[in-house]
DNA sequence: TCTGGGGTCCTAGGACCC
DNA sequence: TCTGGGGTCCTAGGACCC
């Protein structure tokens, strides 16, 4: 038995944990440089503010009803939420972590007649504990808890949580599910799903899998299995080994400049490699690309580099060096560049690292090097030290932007909220 | 003028092996 | 004219998630 603990607008009840003025308010939070929509309060929903709409696309609407504008502010947005993850845990120890404002409970040794009163008093706590609403859905599968946390949260007399263990009860919500707003099925499953006759949740409960599986595969017949109660996704307490680690941005303002890529790519390479480090991890294959904006009729570039390495590495310097190298490759003259990335893969721990025959002195060396490095900006805050090729942070053009960012109140010392 | 970032899983097809 | 059978590994692309 599971329930899934979803956080309501949780960017946006994040911000109003610290300024409750903006409670009651339609509230938008942006993407970085402030690009598009990415998280509304139920107000800004009903004016009608669409998910991943470009900011300037909706400006006129924002402006006419005095929308509250956020930055996103994920110092903030993730401290939240390792604090409502502590007060789960006071509920359950079988917690699986599934995103930053949601995460899946395995209730299967409790009593399952008072299992509804168990979600009250976990939301309750949640709340108190946190100031952060959720809504929580309990049923026998990943899939079917995902569904009642989502008639939670659409349905006022719910009380925010909604248990459809009973299968009568399950079949009549099942039958006001579309298809679209199924776990696992997006845009492309819908199209197809509603093109043969099949609309909502119970109408795919009962299709006959061997055809689903044709166009859906085996996901398709996972998802008609969990509808039907049969659990086909466990819960996943530790998490898997990370298979690749990204760093990529888009620029406020195109770079045409070789030299301001140089240091947004070292820039997106150290990241990589503290991250690398953090977990413990090192690469053998390095990713680089860049591209030109998407949309809109200047001329369109894409391209990316696949190195391999020698020798696995998460040291900063090395990564740093490859990234540029690639860059080389895949730089051309005379574009207005948009977005680029470095991504890691084929990852291994670095406890197992393959060793060659002369390297092993300059290996060490430079691992203590980036262990002093990690220490001091952790205990003096990140880029206490960086990288010269990052460049001086007086012209990074190609930094991100955030003009509405709130304070990170619960990670700065010196940003802490004011009481008066 | 202005359009986010970071992931995973699955499948088909090609290359290659004996 | 007729040309086996059974596999694995890798990659790209599609689809999905938050």
């Amino acid at each position: 038995m599971f329930a899934l603990v979803d956080c309501n607008n949780f960017y946006v009840s994040c911000e109003r944990v610290f300024d409750p003025r903006i409670i009651g308010r339609p509230v938008v939070v942006l993407s970085n440089n402030d690009g598009c929509v990415i998280a509304r309060s139920n107000e800004a929903k009903t004016i009608g503010i669409r998910m991943g709409v470009p900011l300037f696309k909706t400006a006129d609407v924002i402006k006419a009803h005095g929308v509250a504008v956020y930055s996103s502010n994920y110092a903030l947005y993730g401290d939240m939420s390792s604090r409502v993850i502590e007060v789960l845990a006071h509920f359950t120890p079988d917690i699986e972590i599934y995103s930053i404002d949601e995460a899946f409970l395995d209730l299967s040794g409790f009593n399952q007649c008072s299992l509804t009163d168990y979600g009250r008093s976990i939301r309750s706590t949640v709340r108190r504990w946190t100031g952060i609403p959720v809504s929580i859905g309990i049923a026998p599968t990943k899939t079917l808890a995902k569904i009642a946390n989502r008639i939670a949260k659409r349905s006022r007399e719910s009380g925010g949580v909604l248990n459809l263990t009973n299968p009568t009860h399950r079949k009549t919500e099942l039958a006001s599910i579309a298809v679209n707003d199924i776990w696992g099925v997006g845009r492309s499953y819908s199209r197809f799903l509603r093109s043969i006759g099949i609309e909502n949740a119970l109408q795919l409960s009962n299709a006959p899998e061997s055809f689903i599986k044709k166009k859906m595969g085996i996901t398709g017949v996972r998802i008609i299995q969990e509808l039907k109660g049969v659990c086909c996704y466990p819960l996943e307490q530790s998490p898997p080994q990370k298979k690749e680690i990204t760093v990529s941005r888009s620029f406020k303002h195109p770079l045409t400049n070789r030299a301001d890529l140089n240091e947004a790519v070292a820039e997106y390479a150290s990241r990589v490699a503290e991250k690398l480090r953090a977990a413990q991890l090192e690469a053998t294959i390095l990713v680089i690309f860049l591209m030109t904006n998407p949309y809109g009729r200047e001329s369109r570039y894409f391209n990316i580099k696949t190195i391999r390495l020698a020798l696995a590495t998460s040291n900063t310097a090395e990564l740093i060096a490859h990234a540029h190298r690639g860059l080389d490759e895949i730089y051309r003259q005379g574009y207005r560049y948009k977005k680029a990335g470095v991504i890691a893969r084929d990852l291994f721990s670095e406890r197992s690292r393959q060793m060659t025959l002369f390297a092993r002195n300059r290996r060490e060396q430079s691992s203590e090097i980036m262990e002093a490095f990690d220490r001091i900006n952790r205990q003096f805050g990140r880029n206490s030290v960086r990288y010269a090729a990052t460049g001086s942070t007086a012209d990074q053009k190609w930094k991100t932007s955030f003009q509405w960012r709130s304070p990170s109140y619960t990670t700065d010392w010196n940003q802490l909220p004011e009481v008066s």
